[in-house]
This record gives structure tokens, C-alpha cells and sequence, in this order.
DNA sequence: TAAGAGAGACCGACCGGTCTGACTTTTCAC
DNA sequence: GTGAAAAGTCAGACCGGTCGGTCTCTCTTA
């Protein structure tokens, strides 16, 4: 691996531990077995650094969440999948990501402090959740959802999930109980789900 | 107001907004209108500020979360107005915390950075976490959740919830989709709940 | 006159960033 | 193919500024 991919998946780990501000470029410099020279001369300044590691983030993130989701035909499942994928390999993908998701560390970390980044974080959340929102739309016309379910309450339930299992896992250090909540999640979507199966009385 | 109260909590709301490792004594200086001498006069160390700060917050968060709780008797009814309040009156309190809920901001900043000071944190957590289960076993006892209702689960995902609505907050500075979450998950422990006018068919 | 409050100079450590120089690799005229 | 120049890589000294914290001194009040 080149000097420059170390460095940015050093900071990955790093940012996502200790946040950006914190992250020091000593900090960096140790984890990568580099010098000043080295990382300014491919990085031209620590934000330059912020967006190439976020570049890097956002790839982690796909090849995690939407692993499996071309092969699933129904909108519903594919919701469903994501989350799973979100439980069993994002959040526990602890080698690039030690800290947890990266983008919920760094969100709450800059939001107040550094509008310019938090504001491309903001991007990667929107574009999450239009994405589910866009399934269960789906899901509601193809009447795999319920003709009175809310779709934009359900979207923005299950994102609220998935940031506050982040926050869980950073206090726990553990999977079992952000596990739980979503476990929680996905039963309550089985239940608001409409399939031969699982028909509701009106 | 004294010097030391205005310090406090002038801090709180810069720890709420900054985080506490971002926001700097000098920071604390210029929003108390103090200096190092009136500052270290009344706390020994940053850390100590940061213990003092946080009784203030836990404060504040039995002061707008536990309102109205005793004279509340059903216990799931407790539960509902705890969320209520956290909706409608904690989240809302935007002069005492500009920056939302900062037992998250906090602990998502310093769970891997100063573990002893995340430690003292996790304790606020954890006794949330137990008065909410306690209420949902009582509820549970006297019938008012459904027999094969996980408790603990039901837990995990209010839990949750509430940490993720935080951090929605402060990505998206409007209460709007935060508040459609919780409602999401208010009208999901409504639907489960076991009631006169609200039984479930087996 | 003793004590407490508070202002601000000062300290060593660390911050992000620049710059010089040593060393290696690539490029290209011949 | 060869040699010299150009470009690229990286180490580390150095810069001004800021960090948390200490200390001295003045002012107020009891």
C-alpha cells in the first residue's frame, strides 16, 4: 500500500476514534510512520485530508450497506437488508472503523464548529435517507406497505435508529444491545409489512 | 447570578455546542467575561469544571424529562411522557443547550479519549436505560404490554431512539424530522400497548 | 489586617503548516 | 544505452499561535 492510501486509512481510523478536530497530524504522522514532509506532500492541508478520508468512508459504506442489494427485487427487503448489512458488517467492521461510524463521530463532533465539513457529512445523510425513503414509496405502491403508512415517520424512525445504534455502540463497546434495537426496528417493519403472510385486520 | 454559576453555565453551553475538549478555557474566559485568576479561583482544573458542568446537566435533564412524571400512575403512560418531554421540552431547551443533548455530544467525543470522564457519562445512560425498563417490566406485570413482549428490546429501541433523535438535531438544526421519528416510535409503543380501546387480536 | 476574588503575565507543550535539503526515480537529448 | 537534468518523495528543523495551568499582584470586603 502507497504512503498516501496508508495515511488516509490511518486517519480514518483515527477520525473515527477521536474525531477530526482531535485527531492531531502528530497523531497521524505516529500512526502512519511518516513525517510532515511525507503527509503534506500528499495532502495539502489537514481539510484536503478530511475529504479524501471521507471519500474513503463513503466507499467503506457502500461496500458494507449495499452488499447484496442488487439481487433483492422487493423495495421492502431491500430496506430490510440494508439494515441487516447496517448490524452484521458496518457496525462491526472494527478494522477500518474502530471508533464506529465515522460520519455520526463527525457529525456531532463539527455541526456546531465547522459548518463547511459537517455540511458535506450532511450529503452522505440526506442521500441514506432518500434512498430509504425512496424503497418504501416503492413498497407503499406496489401495496407491500399499508395504503395509510407514513412513509416520510417510518424513514426518518429507522434512520434515528441507525444513528442512535452508532451512539450505543460507542457507549457500550458492545454489539449486543445496539443489536437489540435494531432487532427491535426490523420486527416492527415485519410488522407494518403487508404480504400474504402477514396480512393485518382493517 | 455568581461568577462560578455563570461560569458553569456559560460552559454548558459551550460544552453542548463544542464538545468539551474543543472548547477552550480561553472560550470559557470570553463567554463568563472572566479571566484565568476568576476561573481557576472557583475550579481546579478543566476536569473539575467538567464534573460541575455535568451536575448542572443532569439537573436540567430531571428538571425538563421528569416533569409531570408523578402525577402520572400508569406506567406506560410515564414512559410515553418522559418521550413527550424529551420531544417537546429537553431537545427544545436551546438556551441552556444550544448545541442539543450533551451527555451525547460528550460521550461521542470522549468514550475514546478520556475514558474516566465517558465512564462518569455512561452512569446518566445507564440509569435512564433502567428507569425506562422498570417502568415497561411494571407495565408489562399489570398487563398493560402484551405477555410475549421483550421488555428488554422495547428498551433497546426507545434508547436508541432518543440518541439518534439527538444527533438528527444537530445535523439537521430543526426539531421537524426529529420529532417525526419520536412519533414514529410513540405511535409504535401505542400500538403495542394492551388497552380497553386498543386490544390487539391474538 | 486578614482573606477571598479576580486580572493578567508567564510557562512548557503542542497545534497546523512551511521550507530546506537529501535522496530516489523518471524523463529525455544524444 | 548513457548521462544529466528534472520531478517526485520524504525527513525534520522551524514558525507563529494556542493549549491548560501557575503564579504574582491588586482590589474589595469583612
Amino acid at each position: 500500500m502507497s504512503l498516501k492510501d496508508n495515511i488516509i486509512s490511518e486517519s480514518l481510523r483515527l477520525f473515527s476514534l477521536k474525531g477530526f478536530l482531535s485527531t492531531s497530524i502528530q497523531d497521524i504522522m505516529d500512526a502512519a510512520h511518516t513525517s510532515k514532509g511525507g503527509l503534506y506532500n500528499h495532502f495539502k492541508s489537514k481539510e484536503d485530508l478530511f475529504f479524501r478520508v471521507l471519500e474513503e468512508a463513503r466507499k467503506i459504506w457502500r461496500e458494507n450497506n449495499l452488499d447484496g442489494l442488487d439481487r433483492i427485487t422487493d423495495p421492502l427487503e431491500k430496506v430490510n437488508q440494508i439494515i441487516v448489512n447496517y448490524r452484521d458488517r458496518y457496525l462491526k467492521d472494527t478494522t477500518k472503523l474502530p471508533g464506529g461510524c465515522i460520519f455520526v463521530t463527525l457529525s456531532v463532533e463539527l455541526d456546531d464548529q465547522r459548518p463547511h465539513l459537517s455540511e458535506e457529512l450532511n450529503k452522505g445523510f440526506a442521500g441514506l435517507k432518500a434512498m430509504l425513503k425512496r424503497y418504501l414509496d416503492e413498497a407503499k405502491r406496489i401495496g407491500r406497505l399499508p395504503k395509510n403508512c407514513d412513509v416520510k415517520a417510518v424513514t426518518e424512525l429507522i434512520f434515528s435508529v441507525i444513528l442512535g445504534t452508532t451512539v450505543m455502540y460507542g457507549i457500550e463497546k458492545r454489539p449486543a444491545t445496539s443489536d437489540l434495537a435494531i432487532n427491535s426496528l426490523l420486527r416492527y417493519l415485519d410488522e407494518l409489512s403487508v404480504s400474504a403472510g402477514n396480512r393485518k385486520p382493517a
